[in-house]
DNA sequence: ACCTGAACACCGTTCAAGT
DNA sequence: ACCTGAACACCGTTCAAGT
């Protein structure tokens, strides 16, 4: 009935180069960096790609089988990179750790991931160096089995943490500084009467590197451990 | 144009009993429990309680308002009860964490949740008593904020690996046991040359008990923090 | 004040049709 | 094999209208 012939609905052009998987989970990285865990939607990615919902489910199973993609291209290589086996367990058990909480802090959506999927293959390596390591500090059977474990819960725990902050912070508010400040202040308004431990710690807020706190408890943890053996 | 009289849109009869936002919440709770994170949606919950949206969205501000409120609900009195001041530090840190982990073993989703949003009101007095018992073990200063955020991360990271071990066995599988074989199988067909600590990890799983495990995780890291005094 | 439910602005996903 | 994009089955949320 109407026009078959004039203009058409305009189809977009077709894309040149092929689209392919590693294209597709490299914009994902991209649009998740930049925007965080929302900006990611299926619409998104067709546009930034000049393509079509089918071209992307072609090459993806699904949006959870691409953001896990994602999450592994990120970490892999991670791990095992600082495993030179040069240095003594301990040195290299916080190196270890270190690398993985730099990824994670750089990408916080991946925290936000793993912390759903623990069991992702690309923490394999993570996993296996972490026991090995804990073997060679001298613990066996099935305290290696328990403090390993430990260790890495704790690991994806400050990671979960990392994804939540980075959530609050790419909600609106400015930038880190002043978003710490606020924190601080909310929480130097709780009662010091009731709550003397949290309000120490408010004040005590605005001093405070994640890093070096994260590195802190990887030493109690180590410390911990070696009473095992 | 069409009937107005007659039979009309046959609207539902409304509700004799008032709604109210409690009872929203203890409706919520119910839904989470026994059908996951997936089950809660608004649309369920107005049939649920034999209402409209308007109805619920007067009590509750939004859905991430609701969640928050009913996860506040299941965890409020699980750490005051446990904090009764009898025992030694230790012994309190070790039923304060029971505690918390129970609590998150019968509700995954609050674990979840919690990992999404650490600094809930209802987490306070768990900050507050993890806090004064690490001090009262003898650490104090610096090292006491240290000890007591790594030991809350370390709880936090094993909440939200039980929230998402839940949503694995909440998908399809029949039970845990067989949930956990299956796992173990998987696992035991990781190549034991390249990953032999996974792979000897895997052969343990069957005998391992989380609950166990946690405990122990805690205790290394007591053992640590005992180091710092 | 409290509630109703059609309507809106989004999602992820599918699939007949094109090249 | 690879891609297109309208259509489908959902979401959470709003709001004019009712009591």
């Amino acid at each position: 009935m109407a026009n078959r012939t004039g203009q058409g609905p305009a189809r977009a052009p077709r894309r040149a180069d092929g689209l392919s998987r590693e294209l597709i989970i490299r914009t994902a990285i991209d649009m998740l960096d930049s925007g965080g865990e929302k900006a990611l939607t299926l619409r998104a990615l067709t546009v930034r790609l000049r393509t079509g919902y089918g071209a992307i489910y072609h090459h993806v199973a699904d949006k959870d089988d691409l953001l896990a993609a994602a999450a592994d291209q990120v970490i892999t290589g991670v791990t095992a990179s600082t495993a030179d086996g040069s240095s003594d367990p301990r040195t290299a058990l916080r190196a270890l750790a270190l690398s993985l909480f730099d990824a994670i802090d750089a990408h916080p959506w991946v925290g936000a991931d793993f912390s759903r999927q623990p069991w992702r293959p690309a923490l394999l390596d993570f996993y296996e160096s972490v026991g090995r390591l804990v073997g060679d500090l001298g613990v066996q059977h099935e305290a290696r089995f328990d403090a390993a474990g430990a260790l890495v819960n704790y690991v994806l725990g400050v990671a979960a943490q990392n994804a939540a902050n980075a959530r609050l912070l790419a909600g609106g508010a400015a930038d880190r500084e002043t978003f710490l400040e606020n924190a601080a202040q909310q929480w130097a308004q709780i009662d010091p009467g009731r709550y003397p431990f949290v309000h120490a710690a408010a004040t005590h807020l605005s001093e405070h590197d994640d890093r070096e706190q994260f590195l802190v408890g990887v030493d109690i943890f180590l410390a911990g451990v070696a009473t095992l053996r």
